[in-house]
This record gives C-alpha cells, sequence and structure tokens, in this order.
DNA sequence: ATGAAAGCGCTAACAC
DNA sequence: GTGTTAGCGCTTTCAT
C-alpha cells in the first residue's frame, strides 16, 4: 500500500480512502486516477487481515457443523449459509467436529481467535444439543437444531411437513392413510406425527392408531413395514423419509403391487438421488437445508429476527411428483 | 494481552513467549504459572489475526468449489480437507462458486486478501478445468480435476478403479461381462473403460464390443440398458455408477431377473445412501473423495510429492457387497 | 483536499 | 531469564 501510495505521488491514506470509497472526503479525480493505475501496475492487493486488526472486527462467519460429510444434507446448509454470507462481505470458517467434544472446543477457540462476528452451530439432523461452552462469547446461532439456553434456532417446520405431506393423500381422496414413522425418537417422529394427525383431523378423517407403525429410517424399514400397513388395508403411505419410502417401492413390488396404481406413496426429505430417480419419482416434501443455511446468517447479521420464543420456522415445501394417485378402491359412500 | 502481562506482573513478550511455547528462552516457572493463571482469570484469547499480520503469513487454506451442494460428494472434500488442515493448524475458507466466473474470481481475490497459504481448487465430477487467473499468485493444488497449466492435480485413479470393479466379476468366474458406461466425456468415461479392457485382458477374455454399451449417468440410463445386454447373453454387468446400478437393478427385476442369482452387478462411486442399502446390496468400487480432499492439503503443504507428470492418483477401493455370485450358467470348458 | 502520525494486538530482535 | 522496542499493513483522527 505504501508502494502504492508512492507510485502514485500520494499519500497512504489516500490509497486508503479511494480504496475504501469514502464519501465524505472526496480526493482530486487526477489522483484517484494516478492511485488506480498504480494498484493495477503494482498488482496490489489489500491485506484483509491488517484492515480486521485494526477495524477490531473480521468478515468472518463461523460454522461448526457436527458432521459434514456424513450426509449429503450438511453440504447444502454450507453451501446456503456460504451464499448468504457471501453476499453480505462475509466469507465461512468451516470447522467440522464429527461429534468429538475436544475438536469442537478446539474449533470454537479457533473461531474465537479469529475475531469472527458470530457462529453458527449446526446439526446434520434435526435435534437438541447442549451449546458448548465457549460459544457464548460471540454472537451465535443454532441451525438445524435448538438448545434448553435461549439461542435463536433456525429450525425447520417438521409439522407443516408432516401436514402437506398427508395433505398430498388426502387431496387425492385418499382416506385411510398409513404413516411409517421413525423409531428414533426426535423433533422429526413428534413434528411429522403432528403433522399427520393434523392434516387427518382437519379432513374428518379419524385417527386409527393401527395406520402408524415405526420402523428404522432406512430402506430396510420400509420395506419390512410394507405388511403391516398392507394388512390394514391402507390405500396410501406417508413414509418418514425417502429412504423408508424407497425400501417400501421394494416391499410393495415384491408383493405385486404397484405405485401409483395399487398404493400412492409419500415420502420426507428430498434427497435427491433418491427421490427424483425413483420408479415412479417419489413426490415428498422437502427438507430445507440450503434455506436453514441462508435463515442461519441472517438472523445472525440481524437480517431476520426469531419469533418470540427464539425459533425461527423454515418450511418444507411439497414436491409433487409421480407417486400419488387416487385410491383404486374408492372408500364406501364416496361416489368416485 | 498487555493486561495479562500487566496481571500477571510480566512484560508482554514474556507471555508472547509462554503462549507459543517456545524453546530456547525459557521463562520462570513461576512467571509461566503466573502467566497461565493471569490467562485464565481474564478470559484472555489471542488475536489470531494480529498474530498473523506480523508474522506474514495465516493459518488458512482456501478450498474453492465449483458446486458444495449438487452432489452428496462435494462434502466429502470439504471433509478431508478440513481434516487435514485442521491436522497441521490450517482452518479452511470455503468459497462456493457454482460455477460463476464472477463469483469464482471474487472468491479467488478474496482468499489471496486473506493472505492463504495456499488454495485447493475442487470440483464435483473428475474433469479437465480452465485454471482462473489469479490462482498463481498462490500456492494452488487441483483436486479433482486437472488442468493444461501444470499444476499439481490429485485425481481419484478411474483406471485402476475400472479394472478392480471388473476384476470383482472375473473373480467369481464371469467372462461375459457387460459394461454400462456413460455418455458423457470424461476421464471417468475413458479411464473406467480403460480399466475394464486391462482386466478382461489380463485374464485372458477377449474383448466384445457388443458388450459396452453407454446410458445416461443416472437411473433411467441403467434401467434401459438391461434390455440391451441382456440380449447378449452376460453374466455380470459392471455399471459406471450406482445411480445406473440402481436403474439396472429395476430392469433386471421387471424382466422376472434377480441379483445376483441370475446376473451379476457391480457398480462405481459407492454412494451410500443408495449402495448400501439396495436389495441386495451393492458391490462396488469407492471414488474417494475424502481422500482427495485430504491429499489436496498433503501435496499443498508439501508433506506428498505429486508424481512427476503433476498427478497424483488416489485409489479407489473396492467394496464388496452382495449383488456378485458366481454365474449361473458355467462358461463353457469351464468344470467348476 | 491531502498528508502525518498514532495505534490495532502481536512477534522478534536486542538489550539488560 | 525477562523487559524494551520496532514494526507487520492498515484506518483514522487531526493538522495543514
Amino acid at each position: 500500500m505504501r508502494d502504492v501510495a508512492q507510485a502514485a505521488g500520494v499519500s497512504v491514506s489516500a490509497v486508503s480512502v479511494v480504496l475504501n470509497k469514502k464519501e465524505g472526503a472526496r480526493i482530486g479525480a487526477d489522483a484517484r486516477v494516478r492511485i488506480h493505475d498504480a494498484i493495477a501496475r503494482l498488482g496490489y492487493r489489500p491485506n484483509a487481515m491488517a484492515k480486521d486488526l485494526v477495524t477490531g472486527q473480521s468478515r468472518f462467519i463461523g460454522l461448526v457443523a457436527d458432521a459434514i460429510a456424513s450426509t449429503p444434507f450438511a453440504g447444502q446448509i454450507i453451501h446456503g449459509a456460504q451464499d448468504e454470507a457471501w453476499k453480505h462481505g462475509f466469507v465461512l470458517l468451516v470447522a467440522n467436529t464429527e461429534g468429538n467434544q475436544d475438536a469442537e472446543h478446539e474449533a470454537i477457540a479457533m473461531l474465537l481467535e479469529h475475531k469472527v462476528r458470530g457462529v453458527l452451530y449446526s446439526t446434520w439432523y434435526h435435534r437438541e444439543v447442549e451449546v458448548p461452552e465457549g460459544l457464548d462469547e460471540s454472537d451465535c446461532v443454532l441451525v438445524n437444531c435448538y438448545a434448553a439456553a435461549d439461542l435463536p434456532a433456525v429450525v425447520p417446520d417438521e409439522i407443516a411437513g408432516g401436514r402437506d405431506a398427508t395433505q398430498l393423500l388426502i387431496d387425492q381422496g385418499h382416506r385411510r392413510i398409513g404413516f411409517i414413522n421413525t423409531t428414533t425418537p426426535s423433533p422429526a417422529h413428534d413434528g411429522r406425527l403432528r403433522g399427520y394427525r393434523e392434516a387427518l383431523a382437519a379432513a374428518g378423517i379419524d385417527l386409527d392408531p393401527a395406520l402408524v407403525v415405526e420402523a428404522r429410517p432406512e430402506q430396510e424399514g420400509g420395506y419390512d413395514a410394507a405388511a403391516l400397513l398392507l394388512d390394514q388395508g391402507v390405500t396410501g403411505i406417508f413414509c418418514h423419509n425417502d429412504r423408508v419410502a424407497m425400501g417400501l417401492y421394494d416391499g410393495l413390488r415384491d408383493r405385486g403391487l404397484k405405485v401409483p396404481g395399487d398404493i400412492s406413496v409419500v415420502g420426507f426429505d428430498n434427497q435427491e438421488v433418491i427421490a427424483a430417480h425413483l420408479r415412479p419419482p417419489l413426490s415428498t416434501v422437502a427438507l430445507p437445508h440450503y434455506e436453514l443455511g441462508v435463515a442461519g446468517v441472517r438472523v445472525l447479521l440481524g437480517l431476520d429476527a426469531p419469533a418470540s420464543d427464539g425459533r425461527v420456522l423454515v418450511g418444507c415445501p411439497p414436491v409433487e411428483r409421480a407417486s400419488i394417485a387416487r385410491p383404486a378402491v374408492v372408500p364406501a359412500g364416496d361416489p368416485g
């Protein structure tokens, strides 16, 4: 920078002013030109760290994730956070902890030492977390998780998602709708179930407890659950996630049943590799990971405000594909 | 830091020395204790940027990716790079460009301004890239891609991978082995084909051109390819990737054929969500994204050296599951 | 309108 | 052994 000033025949402060496009003090047009010229000629790059040092604040936003890679989803959170941060001139500092306590501690220390503007603490599946100490030394927002501590938390709206998924089936005339929930206790388990109930209630359909079963949230779980639900005479099935739906497809096929001709299926997550390419393509409801990341930095930056309970709910938009049709067996009393 | 020094009754340099665990100049044991005490009491955190500023080098490694989220894979590269960087005291600065030229330029400028130790330029699928200008101002290594410019490039060993995948089938006695390659021109297309040929040649099997077909690298492509290969009387099929294999499973089943009873199948990529949960679980060969990330920072840091051609090939380890069996039809002349 | 100078928090000579 | 001091590259009063 000194070199630039020298080459342009001005002082360093003049260069600084020009670089930061200050409004107040204007620089002579000629000097300004000479400065830009010198910058280009010398290939000068400002030193971000020196700048941050003097201003006392960096342009970093820290993101600590518990499992960057174990799932295709985490990438989306990073992506969304990165995009939004970038939009406001911030850069993402990524720290992966793989659930390791020490790594987490170290990561947070590192972020703090870099004087990050704030940190996003995220998990790969929606759950309650215990906030590691140290995080309180900086602004912090929880992404895809929440804590007893009153930190702002950005989470998917599981209830509305469950409601919408069920509604997809109801809209096509289904009334005996099965639900393969997960065996794992979680906000997803409770929220989607509640959404399922709400949708049923709103449509005036009595809840039949025999229609909701639980299975491991994987293909294998869905495959095994097929038999249970078929015995109950369901015409449509809402699966806890797309992987379960994938397994269900297999289970149905092995019993000679066609989707959606014989049974309609709706998933959850909108896991692209699966949902979009199953035969038939799976109608589902999307887990908004990208948006979670975006919303996370927005509340961190004070652009969005959480509700009074500290939560910001991000919607799970339905994605209609081809796994839902009107039920083959018209319910009694319904002329069709 | 001054406060700490004052509280401990020593000078700032003493604190600095203690913090950096210098070997040469030792500090009195009592002073050291007082310093640590003061640090804890004051909740002092060193300012990483001030440190980097004076030493002239930061502990950052930049990672620019063309598509962080479009694929489950990118996350693995980030993860590997992050872990390895962390291990050596570096932090990852992540920049996503989504293939956008301007974003890329801006991202690189930003990384350079932060005086990164070097940058990893990565792509989500293995391909040739044009290196954006500016990257030469810093150490740079290509990850999962390569360029005409002589930059070190860390890439998967497609040939060996194709060879190993084919060998999995050969080992079980298959001799009429089909290959569903991708329609997309790419190192994967050429490398896996070459590996397939090499494995066949090594086993003394003549190449039958009718046995290699091309299809879109998705479920749909695999489904459609089933018919073509079945007509050729193959007993085993090597698929360009797991998604193709997934489609192939469907195609085979629709024709009443069982995997691996009637036809053995091997995939490529080891895309967890799919490969591990298909019925039967898919034997495949893994695309080593995590290792690619690790290797990237290792060569960047000078820990590993590329071959004379600037490449470092990362192996694609076979992952055996349950989609391969001995062929039902024993080839003529083979008593076993 | 522009330059001089102080200082951000830290490290690294160099004295003592 | 331990304290003093001079910057690292930049922003920002404050003079001019």
